[in-house]
DNA sequence: CAACACAACTGTAACGATACAGATATTGTG
DNA sequence: CACAATATCTGTATCGTTACAGTTGTGTTG
């Protein structure tokens, strides 16, 4: 049915440019241009002239891309999410990192652009991408996408990870937030743990330091309060799913309850919430068999049942953060990491042991 | 901190381009040019010498822009959400839309590009991106930005609204989904029903074809199974969001149960899920006080408390099927809008009225 | 009335790349 | 050894726009 047209209004014909309407209308095309982008350089008659002229050819306006060209911007703000685009959408914290980033540039004219960093070819899209800055979300240190996007030697900011030399970067001390988690738990009196993240280092991949990171925090804040090592456990999911925390969610509850932790540290929000469903699933109770904590605060977190007990993140300001950084280095201006802070959110998942 | 640079390697310098790595190695441009595009149209040797110059001048690659503005092509496809885009990430049925416009894309290589629709100076950004086609995403058939989109001449998809002649459409006969859902309630015996859509016509906005239509359609079906047009009401909820539902909801469950209905049709599932909130708050029980059905089938209607009974629409689908459309459409391909269907799924939200 | 300010418009020169056809070496064939 | 077939590389001509400086023409001022 429908297909892209050429340009112009006949058939056939050359394609429709400034030029064309500027003899069209008996001007230069510098006053076509003005006529759509400096109305105030131009008399009304003429403009109204001109646009005329250019409605009856059927010309769309400037071309954008020349635009970009010449004026050496593009309005244009890329963002890569993950290894795999697609996957993004899965994660509700990329979501709403994404959502503050979507706001903050749509309230300064900016259009943003989801970069898929591989193409069939292999080749990186990143090198052909036309954007005027750069935002890495969440993404491995070691990432091809990493190098491709600093080899643009464009501004860029990185929320998360990975956390590189000079870059600005949006995102909070995991460390310092899983030891949160340590403290609230000790105090409910819990003294069998059990830090859950995702299998990781398959093949040669990177590592993924967010998930180490509060791993490690969790276990050294523990164990600094004197907890014994042998009474934190670290396992991992499949992957980083709801499905995948509510099998192993399974597995736990599987042991006698001698043999179990009493309270489960997931680095995830949708782990944890995974992790709840198995509970309940079997029978069990949250917090009274149970006590699970998620990581990142995103909405779901807060209407489950019960109510997660997580480390809010605030991942929507952290996206909105992100961008209005990268916007000003856009504007030329330097600027500094912030420092944000992660709260633990004590919510009905967590409570004294039976 | 860290700052965009301008390009070259030392200070103060002219840009790096073609033309300058191409002097640098004693090659002329086109030579550079085939190093990063056509290995295969240059020796080993000389490549990799224009590659080693490249990168002590501290040159980028090609610049996407001059490159897109000779190649007539963009690698991009542009995606309108909504009025504001910030709100697009609220709604999961628009996430869904989107993730599967994403995957789709990413695997064809092509970047996304979100658009929001109007900037602050009031232009509509859609006239200045750079973009191969456009998919329109339950827009409102009298928004401004669908006569911008059409204005650019570009293949254009739209994905639930609007319909229009000559335009690629992917969605479903929303009368007719909104009619199972009527013979559905029937069939388990409700008779008081109400239709919950969103406040329509602030000022002279255009009504929500597609909220009207689901109504419409469950009337209708209603009636002409000889209910009565007094036993069906309507009511409105401030917004399309959760807590919207949740405070209607409330107004209904306040009333006596002789006069309230025995059944809900809420137009979003969000909203469905707002009503069952407000339900299991009071109290009461869905569906022995109330049965609720919500439109979409985003992934929280499976797993809510009771699962919501709804209209499954398969939005990841309609995503992923607007970008192959509008991706064969940039080819050059004629393409045919293709028909698609809306399956009742029933779930625990819905029963026999006590 | 000359001098000047100002508004409206024009011409030229980029912006940085790629397609295409033509110009050279280099090798293979009868 | 002549001639064709490759393999590389170069020169020119765009792609469609906007910045900038310059050129008019009109009205204002001392």
């Amino acid at each position: 049915m429908a297909n892209g047209s050429t340009g112009g209004s006949g058939a056939g014909g050359e394609r429709t440019t400034l030029d064309t309407v500027a003899k069209a209308a008996g001007v230069s095309r510098m006053t076509v241009s003005n006529a759509y982008n400096r109305p105030d350089q131009i008399s009304v008659t003429t403009r109204a002239r001109v646009l005329e002229t250019a409605r009856l050819l059927g010309y769309q306006g400037p071309d954008p891309t020349a635009a970009s060209l010449r004026l050496r911007r593009t309005g244009t703000v890329g963002v890569v999410l993950t290894e795999r685009l697609p996957y993004a959408f899965t994660d509700p914290g990329m979501v709403s990192i994404l959502h503050g980033i979507a706001t903050e540039l749509s309230s300064s004219g900016s259009a943003l652009l989801l970069v898929p960093s591989s193409r069939p070819d292999g080749q990186s899209l990143l090198r052909h991408v036309m954007v005027d800055g750069l935002i890495l979300c969440s993404i491995d240190e070691g990432d091809t996408s990493v190098a491709a996007a600093l080899g643009r030697h464009l501004p860029v900011v990185t929320v998360g990870s990975p956390r590189l030399a000079r870059i600005p970067w949006v995102g909070v001390d995991n460390c310092r937030a899983a030891a949160l988690v340590a403290n609230h738990l000790l105090a409910l009196g819990h003294r069998r743990f059990n830090a859950v993240s995702t299998r990781v280092g398959e093949k040669s991949g990177p590592r993924r330091p967010l998930f180490v990171q509060r791993v490690e925090g969790f276990r050294d804040a523990l164990v600094a309060k004197g907890v014994s090592i042998d009474a934190v456990e670290v396992t991992y999911a499949a992957e980083n799913s709801r499905a995948a925390g509510q099998e192993l969610g399974r597995q736990l509850l599987a042991r006698s309850p001698d043999e179990r932790p009493t309270a489960v540290f997931a680095v995830t929000d949708i782990m944890a919430l995974g992790i709840i469903d198995a509970v309940t699933e079997l029978g069990a109770a949250v917090p009274g068999d149970l006590s699970v904590v998620g990581f990142d605060g995103i909405p779901e977190s807060a209407i489950s049942t019960p109510p997660l007990t997580t480390i809010s993140q605030r991942l929507f300001t952290h996206g909105s953060l992100a961008a209005r950084l990268v916007l000003q280095m856009i504007a030329g201006n330097k600027v500094r990491s912030p420092r944000l802070s992660a709260d633990l959110e004590v919510r009905a998942s967590t409570g004294s042991p039976n």
